[in-house]
DNA sequence: CCAAAAGTGTTCGAATTACACCCATGA
DNA sequence: TCATGGGTGTAATTCGAACACTTTTGG
């Protein structure tokens, strides 16, 4: 006889909120799909998927992310769950968005295409299906408040980036200016950065060196008791 | 024909990290069931219970928050989802966790006892069913990171409530001693404290004033940027 | 009158803010 | 040579940490 067997069953989504960073408009993007299936085919959606009975939800959320982005290793953390009893009109569905940030460039092309995905500007987003834009709107105030004081910044950037880029999307991120001087001072000083010989001569004359995260040293930093901050005015 | 009708379905449940505070051992307390049903019946558990087809997540949450307690409102937010295959061997159960405080002596104590509950230290936990253990080490986790930047002490603690209990609330959930002058000096400087007439008089002969969180008053200073912050020394 | 808990200020160092000019280079 | 964006330091202020004695009163 099984166990539980008197109470409902449900179908469980993992929707996926796909973060990331055009370092040459400077503007934070979303992964966003027209949704190939009935209830409201052909609209703008989070990329989503149905859990299956072989995987966990993290495995879901890999699998339906590798799916669309061809992308295996990515920052990819459980939000929220969404549980409303109307929030799908198609049926019942509990939905428990991830939220991933990965560097714009690294996506595979083709894949996103067959799949019908775009970047979208967080500034200019389409309506989305259900309630894809309160989970949206979570994840963008999520990401402000992580970025002050957790190094995932580094994770919309390419492996390589100037500190104009990485002040850049701290700005796109928080919505305003910060200074310019201060913001350099700290971050250098947490001394996780590595400054490379190559300059990015693409935006100016003079070039700005290229610098990249030291990921192990955050590690053993933090282990000692260091705390990421990079909330500068 | 229903839609997505080729995936499988779940059984969906809620469990409650109940989180209380006892001003008079100056612990940390959650209340706990002792299992009435199979698998692990007898065994140590949170309590919990399955989404039914008639209510949300949060309704489901709160459903089980009454049985338990006789309470209403209450502090109540989500935390987590686990969806582990195996998490619980007697079905495949996805389970979103909450997050709950409550003034320790404001539960339905018949209620409470006809349920199995009981208030156990955090110090002292008896082993829990399934990943229980770990929900409750997250819940705690967020515990103490959230109490350093918002009111939340304030609802583990009676309406009434003295300095020195605030600071040993803060000093059972920090599992550290902080400074008396530096603490109250930052909490009554945000001006969200009302000092009442009345004194305390079980504790101390002289008596300590008692006050009460403004929580209006705490909205509006939100409103116009103000954060709370209690992360003292 | 004394033990026990409540209550109270000041000083020092660190961190945060505000702010403006020089540098390098390709066109 | 000059326009463009990259890079740098200092002073003023605020904030956090450390620290010890006085007050009250019931028994």
């Amino acid at each position: 006889m099984k166990l539980y067997s008197k109470h409902s069953r449900y179908l469980v989504a993992v929707d996926c909120i796909i973060f990331g960073y055009d370092i040459f408009d400077k503007e934070i993007k979303l992964l966003l799909v027209k949704r190939s299936f009935e209830p409201a085919k052909g609209k703008w959606s989070l990329e989503g998927g149905f859990v299956e009975e072989s995987e966990s939800l993290d495995e879901a959320a890999h699998r339906i992310l590798r799916n669309l982005t061809g992308l295996d290793i990515i920052y990819l953390k459980q939000s929220y769950s969404y549980g409303e009893i109307n929030r799908d009109p198609g049926a019942r569905v509990i939905s428990v968005a991830y939220f991933a940030l990965i560097p714009i460039m690294d996506i595979n092309k083709e894949l996103a295409e067959q799949n019908g995905a775009q970047w979208r500007s967080i500034a200019r987003l389409p309506d989305l299906i259900f309630d894809h834009s309160e989970m949206v709107k979570k994840s963008l105030t999520d990401l402000q408040n992580q970025i002050k004081i957790k190094p995932i910044g580094f994770e919309l950037l390419p492996e390589k980036f100037t500190l104009v880029q990485l002040q850049d999307l701290y700005e796109a991120i928080y919505q305003r200016k910060v200074d310019k001087r201060n913001f350099r001072k700290k971050i250098l000083s947490m001394e996780i950065l590595e400054k490379l010989d190559e300059k990015e001569r693409e935006t100016s004359k003079k070039g700005a060196f290229y610098y990249k995260f030291n990921k192990d040293r955050y590690e053993i930093l933090k282990q000692n008791g260091f705390y990421f901050n990079l909330d500068v005015n």
